[in-house]
DNA sequence: CAAATATAGTTGCACGTGCAACTATATTAA
DNA sequence: TTAATATAGTTGCACGTGCAACTATATTTG
């Protein structure tokens, strides 16, 4: 029947239940970090805790790892740049690459950021169990491989 | 021990998860409405989805559902009125409200819409189980309802 | 070596977002 | 009934996003 065939169950399918709940999350967690008096996005919150894990990155590296066009990043950039959160230095080698670094004001609001984030994971896990958990990320990382994404962790 | 404490466990909890799958299931979206020829955003697509089930609605309700800022729907519709997807009617009990209306045009986009969608849920769902579907859809909710948020469908 | 090609990063444009201030209309209280 | 308050929607501002075109530098090819 072709009713049958065009009919989709959007309650029932996970994409859309995803896309709320991140919906939510983001909410809470600017709001989180707005009740800190942090100035700070989540998306910089990212690329602050991907520096502190390997300073020197060059934008090419962390908008991969960032899942972000590398124009995206370069704005991002930017903004954490005029707040004094990073530095861009070219490389000497080819000129055409600038590495990023964290700098001791954004390595300071990151600091600050963490026990935001930890207040915010505890919440969100709240009443989770660990196997729930668990299985929760292998189905997360399932469909993400459904798409070809393999993302890198650093 | 007080960096114990501050430690975060970030790769092995479920935000960050769901916010990279998330991200990789948006991208994806748009990609296939535009392979589709389709003019629309998901975001565009999930009001027509809402209009179709109930035509009229005020912007304040819309807003409600769709899980938006006012303002953010007020934009949103404006590019859906210039696109004539959608048309706004002063409600004539309370001139302060405006009901939204899809249009001829907008059903038809919604329409053909849905395979794109179809397919697209397909992908995400192509290896994950009834069971295990329905495990994570429940711990959505439950997540969701860790910040209190209510969804309503209609 | 010079020309063609590739790569890193930036910018213009269009989209979507929340907050706070604003306008217009409705409702409530004095 | 007028004044105070509430509500619906819009707008300015700042943030984040992808695509395509662009600049500058590197590398490859003839």
């Amino acid at each position: 029947m072709k009713s049958e065939e065009n009919f989709i169950d959007f309650e029932n399918s996970i994409g859309p239940w995803l896309g709320k709940t991140v919906k939510v999350l983001d909410f809470f967690a600017q709001e989180s970090f707005n009740n800190a008096n942090l100035d700070l996005t989540k998306e910089q919150m990212i690329v602050l805790k991907k520096l502190t894990f390997k300073d020197g990155l060059n934008q090419n590296e962390l908008a991969f790892l960032t899942l972000r066009n590398k124009s995206s990043l370069t704005r991002l950039l930017t903004k954490m740049e005029v707040k004094k959160y990073i530095t861009r230095e070219q490389d000497t080698s080819d000129k055409r690459i600038k590495r990023v670094f964290i700098t001791n004001k954004g390595k300071e609001v990151f600091l600050k950021s963490k026990p935001v984030i930890k207040g915010l994971i505890k919440r969100i896990e709240q009443n989770i169990s660990a196997t729930e958990k668990q299985e929760m990320i292998n189905i997360l990382k399932k469909i993400q491989s459904n798409f070809g994404s393999e993302i890198e962790h650093i």
